[in-house]
DNA sequence: CCAAAAGTGTTCTTTATACACCCATGT
DNA sequence: ACATGGGTGTATAAAGAACACTTTTGG
C-alpha cells in the first residue's frame, strides 16, 4: 500500500481507522505495560500504545497482530479486541477511530526490549506509567478493568507466566491483577481444585529457602472441561 | 453531510465505518430482537440490524443512538458497545467495518412497530429469527452471548421490563436470557436479598388466580450499593 | 368448588473464609 | 543455627440447592 497523493476518493468523508494494542506483561511481582515512545508529532516524545493504520486487505485482528509484530517483534500471543474509541477529537491530525486490543505476553520470552520500527519500546510497571499520548490513558484504564474482570472467569493469567511457574508466582499475579491479598492455602486449594494444573516433580533451586514446586497449565484439559460446562472462578 | 461525487480524497484508502445495533426486547415470556427489512440491495428483502454510516462530527455511541432513533423511533434507552466487525468481505459493496452496539428496550414503551426510514421494522422472537443480511447472524450470536454473560453481574434485566413488574415476570426474563429453569423460592430470595427491589402494595388484577405483586427496581440504591463494592450475582 | 398461578421456610450440601505450625534450603 | 519463604489441614460460616403445601382469584 503506497501513498499516492489524493489517490483515493469517496463521495462521503471517512474516518481513518487504526488499531492500537495494550500489552500486558508480568515480572518481578508487578504487572507491566509495553509502551512505545513516539518519534514524530503529534505527541512526539510521549509514550503510547503501539498501533497503526488498517490495511484494506486485513481485518482488525490481523492488523493488531501485524502492528504488534512490526513495532515490538512480538507474535503468537494472546490477543483480544478491547473497545473501539471514536471520540471526534481524539487525534489532532483529524478524524481517526481506533479499534483497541489487549495482549498478554509471557514476559520471559520477550525480555529484550527491542528498539524497532517505532523507536524505543519499554516495559512500565502499571503504577509508573507516565501521561500517555492521545486517549491512551483512558484506553489503559479500560484494559486494566477488562483484565481484572476477565481473570475471574477465564484462566488468562497463564498467558502472562512462563510455561512452568510456581504457586507463589501465580498467586502474586492474581494479587497484582485483582489488587487484593489472597490466602496462600485457600488460593492453592482453589487452583488445584480446577484440575487444570499439572505438577512437575521439580522445584526452584538456588534460593536460600525451600524451593517452590513448578506447575504448568494444561490447556487441553481446560478446553475439555469448558465444553462440559466447567467454571473457572478464582 | 451531502454526497458530492468524489469530493473526499485521501492519500491512503479508508474503509467506510458504520454502526449497527442489536435491539433486545422482552414480551410474552420471550426474548425478542427488532429487525429491519432491507429495502435496497445488497440483501434486499432480507432482515438486518438497523444501522448506518458514521458522521464526521459524532462518535460511535452518538451514531448508534442517532441511527436507532432514525430507523426505529427508539431513544433514551440502554445502549452499549458490543464489538467491532471488520472482516474484509463482510459487505459486498466494499470495505465496511461496523461498530456494533446492543440496546435493551422496555418493549411496553415501543410496542407500536413503527414503519419508519428504513422500511418495515419487526420484533422477532429470538428462536424465530430468519437468516440475516451481512454478518448479522454472527453479530446476533455475539450479542446474545454478551447479554447472557452480563446479566450475571449487572442488573441489566430491568432495562427490558416496564417500571413495575412482577416477580414471575422477572424470573421469566432471567430464564429466557440464561436458558435455564430457576427455582421460584430461591430466585425471589436472591433478588430480594440484593436490596434494590421496591415493593409496591399493588397486585395484578383481572386474572383467574392470585395476582402477582408489583415491584420496581431502585436505581439510586443500586448505584449506592455498587460504590461500596456490592455484587449483583444471580 | 375447581383450576391456575403466586407466595412462602426449612434442611442439606457445597463452597468460602479464617487461621498456625513445620519444612527445606543457603549462608 | 538461623533466616527466609514454601507447604499443608481443619473448623466455622455463608451461600446455594432441593423441595411441598397453602393462598388468592375468576369462572
Amino acid at each position: 500500500m503506497e501513498a499516492i497523493k489524493g489517490a483515493y476518493t469517496y463521495d462521503y468523508p471517512r474516518p481513518a481507522v487504526t488499531t492500537d494494542c495494550v500489552i500486558f506483561g508480568f515480572d518481578a511481582g508487578e504487572l507491566k505495560v509495553l509502551l512505545i515512545e513516539r518519534a514524530i508529532e503529534p505527541y512526539k516524545g510521549r509514550w503510547a500504545m503501539p498501533g497503526g493504520f488498517l490495511n484494506m486487505d486485513e481485518n482488525a485482528d490481523d492488523c493488531a497482530r501485524r502492528e504488534l509484530q512490526e513495532e515490538t517483534g512480538i507474535e503468537n500471543v494472546f490477543i483480544e479486541q478491547l473497545y473501539t474509541f471514536s471520540e471526534v477529537d481524539r487525534d489532532p491530525r483529524g478524524r481517526v477511530i481506533t479499534v483497541a486490543y489487549f495482549a498478554l505476553i509471557k514476559l520471559s520470552d520477550y525480555k529484550v526490549t527491542a528498539g524497532d520500527d517505532a523507536g524505543k519500546a519499554e516495559w512500565f510497571p502499571i503504577s509508573k506509567v507516565p501521561a500517555l499520548a492521545f486517549d491512551h490513558d483512558h484506553m489503559l484504564r479500560v484494559a486494566r478493568t477488562r483484565l481484572k474482570g476477565k481473570i475471574r472467569y477465564q484462566p488468562i493469567g497463564f498467558e502472562l507466566l512462563p510455561e512452568k511457574f510456581t504457586m507463589p508466582e501465580l498467586q502474586n499475579l492474581y494479587e497484582a491483577i485483582l489488587e487484593v491479598k489472597l490466602d496462600r492455602r485457600n488460593f492453592r486449594k482453589k487452583i488445584m481444585g480446577t484440575g487444570v494444573i499439572v505438577d512437575h516433580d521439580e522445584s526452584v533451586t538456588g534460593v536460600p529457602h525451600k524451593g517452590a514446586k513448578y506447575y504448568s497449565f494444561d490447556k487441553a484439559k481446560y478446553q475439555e472441561l469448558t465444553e462440559r460446562g466447567f467454571n473457572f472462578e478464582i
